[in-house]
RNA sequence: GCGGCUGUAGCUCAGCGGAUUAGAGCAUCGGUCUACGGAACCGAGGGUCGGGGGUUCGAAUCCCUCCAGCCGCACCA
């Protein structure tokens, strides 16, 4: 089906095309009407012609009449009311349409970077973010019809692993499994770097442990294959803990760029990009300039001869065009990394790896506070494991359902409790501008009230419960939407408006777009809910009613299932 | 110093290409109430949109400037 907006921006468009062809009709969702468009001001403006003179233009090209009635308003706005038929229509076909009126793409590649925890060391809540946004980001492309590459692009490489080998090798193979498998890799981690630091044969052990790592030495790369694979291994049930896509077959850490990093640098040279600067490689990308207002250089290969993260970067900008043919690639990756990726995508650019055709883009976001607003720790100051994030969380989440669900078994009350607890964490962070730093308040994200992730599951169980009270078979087939009650065609117009939520996150990038949009579905049908009876109902308002709540529950469904948050039927 | 992000109600935040009366949640106060799940709904109070200029018929939104906070600025990713 084509879905209201671009039904309504069709008809426009070819009104607007006829004054001046490319013309934008400014369309919206509007408080005063149903829609309203905005484009007559800046026509009017453009052809030098009284903006309400303009309007009246417009509408002797608009063939709209079947479809919505229209209005000039104030200077010139272009008012309009969705028509009773067209309205039944577009509601009649969402009820068959699997995908709500969302358009698809097809054919098209996105590569999508994110989560990229360390090897041996444990996920804590800076990869909160670029695990939670990356993973609905990823959910949604595929649901627009991409194919999508996920990237975990994990720390797997460099000087820190000579210490944690040789650590490995100290305290034996299988105790360095178990321990590792555990998902106690912090304590792995801590106990290499206070060796390293206190033990100077251990330290040089290491230096000559990274160099046989970087030789490709046949036993050392068992060795840190072993690190790799335990790793790995615990991200998975990190993963499968906090419901996020991400698969073992997604890891390709920085090692996977390693054989094209000389390539890198002899091709930049090649191209005549490549400076020496205080005996390293660099490439200085115009526009950038260091606090001495000198240029800045993007460094590829280090004085010592190895190759920095740049070169990586770089590499897999390459991989991802020439290889994985993306159409787009993101990288969801923290705010101070900004300037790091825009002289990466200039060095790609200069360099002809990134064409003008392939979006490109940094996702960035902002930081997770404690209570005192600055990055948050435990209270002893360390960083605050995910997993023990979630225990947490779903522990409250069960506290609260003790009292109010006595009656459930503890396993189905378990299992509610963690999809609970996901869902308030990933909704509080996918509810406001990525950009910004948040305060994590668990208390306030965990409640069932306002805009939260649990008030959404909530409001989709009542409806799913209204469901097995009917108890009986129902069809919506030959329902007719009159919509002869306020709060029933406010809550219609909620349900046409899925496509412009999902359009508008994608665009943006923002998952947050379609996280307001269901709150304020949800509170929509609440306040249907508590104005329109429905089981109780007469036909064939009874049945109209259900099918509201039929498409409501699948839009609440759907449209959290794009932000990687379940819908449990029951709460 | 240069660059980026942020500054909207007591608190947490929306406000999408400039556009008609600045919204929501929480908190506060007042209602609904023998309930299709009250984990709800309805209503009220509360904001000179950080300050100041500018553009415009019109600015929270665009431009300039100042203030405050956070972050980045050569070999760690």
């Amino acid at each position: 089906m084509t879905s209201t907006y671009d039904v309504l921006l069709g008809r426009l468009r070819h009104a607007f095309d006829a004054i001046h062809v490319g013309a934008d009709p400014a369309l919206r969702a509007s408080d005063r009407s149903d829609y309203q468009a905005n484009g007559v001001m800046a026509l009017a403006k453009s052809e030098g012609v009284n903006p309400r003179e303009m309007a009246q233009k417009v509408l002797s090209h608009l063939d709209i009449g079947d479809v919505a009635e229209v209005e000039v308003a104030g200077p010139g706005f272009l008012n309009l009311t969705l028509t009773p038929s067209f309205l039944n229509s577009q509601l009649r076909s969402l009820l068959s349409d699997e995908r709500l009126g969302a358009a698809t793409v097809g054919g098209r590649t996105a590569v999508i970077d994110y989560s990229a925890p360390n090897v041996a060391k444990e996920m804590h809540v800076g990869h909160l973010r670029s695990t939670v946004i990356g993973d609905a980001l990823a959910r949604m492309y595929r649901f627009r019809g991409y194919h999508v590459i996920a990237r975990n692009h994990v720390g797997d490489w460099g000087t820190p692993f000579g210490m944690l080998i040789e650590h490995l090798i100290d305290v034996g193979e299988d105790e360095a499994i178990a321990s590792l498998s555990i998902g106690d890799l912090d304590s792995f981690y801590r106990d290499a770097r206070a060796k390293f630091d206190s033990d100077d044969v251990f330290k040089e052990r290491s230096r000559e442990r990274v160099v046989a790592l970087q030789g490709g030495d046949a036993e050392t790369r068992r060795l840190w294959r072993i690190l790799v694979d335990e790793s790995v291994a615990y991200f998975a049930e990190v993963y499968a803990a906090l419901d996020v896509t991400l698969t073992p077959a997604d890891v390709v850490g920085e090692s996977y760029y390693n054989d094209m990093l000389s390539d890198v640098v002899r091709d930049l040279d090649a191209a005549g990009l490549l400076v020496e600067s205080g005996r390293a490689l660099c490439v200085f990308p115009e526009g950038f300039t260091n606090r001495d207002g000198e240029p800045l250089p993007l460094i590829v290969q280090k004085r010592d001869e190895g190759f920095g993260y740049s070169a990586t970067d770089l590499a897999a900008v390459r991989d991802r065009v020439g290889n994985l043919h993306a159409d787009e690639i993101l990288y969801v990756v923290g705010a101070p990394q900004s300037q790091h990726f825009e002289m990466v995508f200039a060095v790609a650019r200069a360099a002809g790896w990134l064409p003008d055709t392939v979006r490109c883009e940094h996702v960035a976001f902002g930081n997770v506070l404690g209570p005192d607003r600055k990055m948050l720790k435990t209270r002893s100051g360390d960083t605050v494991k995910l997993i023990a994030l979630l225990d947490e969380a779903r522990s409250r989440a069960s506290s609260a359902l003790d009292v109010r669900t006595p009656q459930m078994d503890s396993h189905q009350r378990h299992t509610l409790a963690t999809q609970i607890a996901r869902a308030a964490i990933k909704y509080a962070d996918l509810s406001t501008d990525r950009q910004r730093d948040y305060v994590f308040d668990l208390d306030r994200m965990i409640t069932f009230e306002g805009d939260t992730g649990p008030y959404l599951q909530y409001a989709h169980a009542r409806l799913r419960s209204i469901f097995r009270r009917l108890n009986e078979p129902w069809d919506s087939a030959e329902v007719t939407f009159e919509l002869n009650d306020n709060a029933e065609r406010h809550l219609a117009l909620g349900l046409l408006h899925f496509p412009e939520a999902l359009d508008g996150a994608l665009a943006t990038l923002q998952p947050h777009r379609l996280s307001g949009y269901l709150f304020d579905l949800a509170q929509r049908f609440t306040t249907f809910y508590e104005a329109c009876p429905v089981l109780s109902a007469a036909e064939p308002t009874r049945s109209e009613r259900l099918a509201l709540c039929e498409l409501t529950a699948r839009t609440l469904s759907l449209g959290l299932s794009l932000l990687g948050i379940e819908a449990p039927d029951q709460m």
